[in-house]
DNA sequence: ATGAAAGCGCTAACAC
DNA sequence: GTGTTAGCGCTTTCAT
């Protein structure tokens, strides 16, 4: 690979004015242009990583996510990476898996290659960002919210509940029930106190334990609990399902058991992912996975452009698509 | 962030030293413990800009894939992930979004990060992979097989084809329809040409140009086909889906036009995504994406550790799970 | 406007 | 086994 100096040699100039072309300052015409040639002709392409650890920070930043083979995570990944390389900068997707420990692997990464910044859906209330935060650089957390003072992106996760618990009760069912992730998960928490709310004025004073389930974030979570509930001595009519994922575990699980939506009634908060079904069937409170990513790249960088402002608390908007609405 | 001269201070040790124990090099039991206590007290992370701009290469790998939406990449991704990060290398997941300017910009930034390989599913058969291949960095191609002699990973992608077709003869369905990715991409062709044989065979003179569409890998290019042969004076009793998405699109088309398969046959080569209809009603082909990554990181990996073989071609099986066929 | 030179943090000869 | 030292390729003062 060639280097600053081989095109330095090639142009007749001083490596300085060689980086000089390449970051857009002052160099005449003439030299520029010697440059470019001599650039062209060895092929050169600037080693980023000089470049980082002469700068001490790279044009990347870290997207830390729990699961990457969750639809809305990648959607919020695109965002992310849209915002991202307009300005310039990559994206590096580090799949956390829901666990601490790989989570702190991959934050320690983005602190040794001098990453700029950090968008991170934390795996965990556990989650342990003092490490990057000493650093100065800057974190941003994107879906749930963390105990840190930092920039976050989230969204009106109760009233999501209540909507999805609402529109279940306006089509006439009676005996709702929630299946969530992991209650110590603030999304998972406030999703289900939005549906506890909402059942709690309808039905004062019956019994909602029974009906609630937390579970993981994830297909088969959403499948057991579907199960569980079924095989309540007074199973539920309807159920309120606190991510995409669980929504197609419980659905898999209906229809399985013969119950099709809106047989027993489904309202899902997260969209559908690749749905088949129609999309009468079942009530869909669309969450703002991309605007999300979108609007968390801008905060970082902000902040990697030396924004110091106190930290910013923005709390997105979800959109309800009840069960008889037309698709699209 | 400490460097390794703090901590060779503290430990009143040589920086070389520090390094050796960092790097698992003959040190003396002593200077090992003081040089980690030292680091420990420090909270010094070595910082890899530096070691890779030393070394020249870094133990990062590129995964570079055409939608990072599409589940089909993500369970490759994290095939790719497992291997990797065992072995102690991070994964870069780049989004070509299908388009070879993007794919490039990527891969030139795997040649200026030092990284130390790339796996690639391309965009395009115009794809470019002269530069990376230049720096002599090892590259594998997944899922489609390229023009340049690399190491590959492909499945069978014709007999994908054929064994689609045939679940839905065997059926009892006659006109059979194919709507696949773009021609040009060879994965796409080859299923089409099973597709093809299939049908000529099992009903010799017919015409098949009318039942055939090319269209994108997403699930709005399934839909608009779809609808395209229901529009048909003589529509499909069936239809092969050329992969996942494409599958989405068009149960979902026929779902709306209340031709719910096994109305109309469905067979869908990939997996479908968290599906929720009942897995008795559509044929799947599933496809080898986690099983491919693995072989493709384990591949690059032996490269990066200076296996010098001929380039190898890996074909996978694929396995097909009939309509009439029990879950999991 | 341009060049000389120092140095980012680490590793790998090379000496001892 | 351990220290000394010379870079890896780039950016950025500081002179000129």
């Amino acid at each position: 690979m060639a280097t600053i100096y081989d095109v330095a040699e090639l142009a007749g100039v001083s490596p300085a004015t060689v980086s000089r072309v390449f970051n857009g300052t002052n160099v005449s015409e003439e030299k520029v242009a010697a440059v470019r040639n001599a650039a062209e002709k060895l092929k050169f392409t600037p080693n980023r990583t000089a470049r980082t650890l002469r700068r001490q920070s790279s044009e990347v930043i870290a997207l830390v996510i729990p699961d990457i083979e969750n639809p809305y995570f990648t959607e919020m990944a695109r965002g992310v990476e849209d915002v991202a390389s307009e300005a310039g900068y990559s994206v590096v997707l580090c799949n956390s898996d829901a666990q601490v420990e790989k989570e702190a692997t991959y934050l320690r990464i983005a602190i040794a290659e001098n990453m700029s910044g950090v968008i991170i859906a934390t795996a965990d209330e556990r989650s342990d960002l003092d490490g990057v935060l000493a650093t100065g650089r800057p974190v941003v957390a994107v879906d749930r919210s963390t105990s840190y003072d930092i920039d976050s992106v989230t969204m009106a996760n109760r009233s999501a509940g209540t909507s999805a618990t609402r529109s279940l009760i306006d089509a006439g069912h009676r005996r709702i029930a929630y299946i969530g992730g992991p209650a110590h998960i603030d999304t998972a928490a406030e999703r289900a106190a939005g549906w506890r709310s909402v059942l709690a004025s309808a039905h004062p004073g019956h019994a909602l334990d029974e009906l609630e389930r937390f579970t993981t974030f994830r297909v088969d979570g959403g499948r057991s609990a579907m199960e569980e509930l079924l095989a309540l001595r007074e199973p539920p009519d309807a159920v309120v399902a606190g991510n995409n994922l669980i929504g197609v575990g419980a659905i898999q699980v209906l229809t399985e058991h013969g119950l099709t939506p809106p047989e027993v009634g489904v309202a899902v908060i997260g969209s559908l992912p690749f749905t088949t079904l129609s999309p009468t069937a079942v009530t869909v409170v669309r969450l703002p996975a991309r605007h999300m990513g979108v609007t968390a790249a801008r905060m970082l960088l902000d902040r990697i452009d030396g924004d110091t402002q106190p930290a910013r608390t923005v709390v997105l908007r979800n959109e309800v698509q009840p069960a008889s609405a037309t698709r699209r």
